[in-house]
DNA sequence: GTCTATAATGTGATAGAC
DNA sequence: GTCTATCACATTATAGAC
């Protein structure tokens, strides 16, 4: 059984990813939870701003899981790469574009008006960089390089969605992958490397 | 003497950028712009949304500019690149990280919430890709190569200003800038061609 | 065309019964 | 802890004087 905090927790990241921030309402969260009203100011009583950041905070850190499930397994790391922007493409067109990234409408909202909030997308952030991070390097990537790829494809992942959603068409997401994976090939170059998982390296 | 609806328009373009089309109020604009309430119903009889459009559309189609003014003069692709980028950098820093994009927060704001605001920002974007295009090939490179460096150039601009407003750091613009010019690179090495500008090539 | 007052609705937030 | 009624305020939009 799933808990009224919770049930609000998802409704809120859903709408606000939806309509963003200041677009969506308490009202319209509580109803989408199926919960009454006042029960938002009991789970948060630092009202629509708790429930802001919590709701960032929690959406987004399920979302860096993403890194084990498409690059961790994968035999090398481009195909990796082509995996992970090739279930963003099916993303995109299964949910005909209403799902992109949980936080950029958000972070993009609040970057100059509101400080904790901003903190909350910009610590979100670094946990997906440390995450990709470790992640390339058990590929044999040195930790900077590792970063700099992350980056690379957080920028060009988060760019794409806004040209994907509203342009509805795939093509962007397309020249991203292939421009995250250019990059991979000019660090493994410079590495001499093969770009191959290594079995215990961390 | 610049006119009531202009002042109307710029004082919303700043505001929209900074704050999302959600969270800026109509009175906050005519504030702004030091004109009276009622003009901006006597302006845009359509109310918010006709405002929201047209301010879209005329502040984005301003920023087609930047490809003729950093792109087009640069005596090859990769050092136009380069400056683009810099250029960004340098804005982010000047600004304290204010200013970015003039429509992505509104574009994922709106993308599945408002259809005529979903397309003035699709609309926007194909008129940069087109003009990017454009400024690529005179560099010699073939429209469809000169369309996917435009691309990968907005998708990585436009996450980039997402991670750097939020995260408060010029990093991910850096890499983003780098990985567009490995775009540029690969292209031109299909090609064998230097990305020397062509005199009278388009 | 300019400007003000006000309508109608929605917002975040609170009080208090149960 | 759950739920409802309501507050005070901000919002978009309109009516109408000048």
């Amino acid at each position: 059984m799933t808990g009224t905090k919770d049930r609000i927790l998802a409704a809120g990241a859903e709408l606000f990813r939806h309509g963003g921030y200041a677009g969506t309402g308490m009202k319209q969260i509580v109803e989408k939870a199926g919960a009454p009203f006042g029960s938002v100011y009991h789970f948060f009583p630092g009202g629509k701003e708790q429930l802001g950041e919590e709701v960032v905070r929690t959406s987004g850190m399920e979302y860096a899981r993403l890194f084990e499930v498409f690059i961790t397994p994968a035999p090398d790391l481009i195909t990796g790469l082509e995996t992970f922007f090739g279930a963003a493409v099916t993303t995109l067109l299964e949910t005909d574009y209403v799902e992109g990234c949980p936080i950029a409408t958000v972070a993009l909202e609040v970057a100059t008006t509101n400080e904790p909030l901003r903190k909350a997308t910009a610590d979100v952030f670094e946990a997906w960089t440390k995450a990709g991070t470790k992640g390339f390097s058990a590929f044999g990537l040195p930790e900077e390089h590792a970063r700099t790829l992350t980056l690379a494809l957080v920028t060009s992942l988060e760019g794409a969605f806004v040209l994907c959603r509203s342009m509805r068409t795939t093509e962007p997401m397309a020249v991203a992958g292939a421009a995250v994976v250019d990059v991979a090939r000019r660090l493994l170059t410079e590495l001499g490397d093969d770009g191959k998982r290594r079995p215990a390296d961390g």
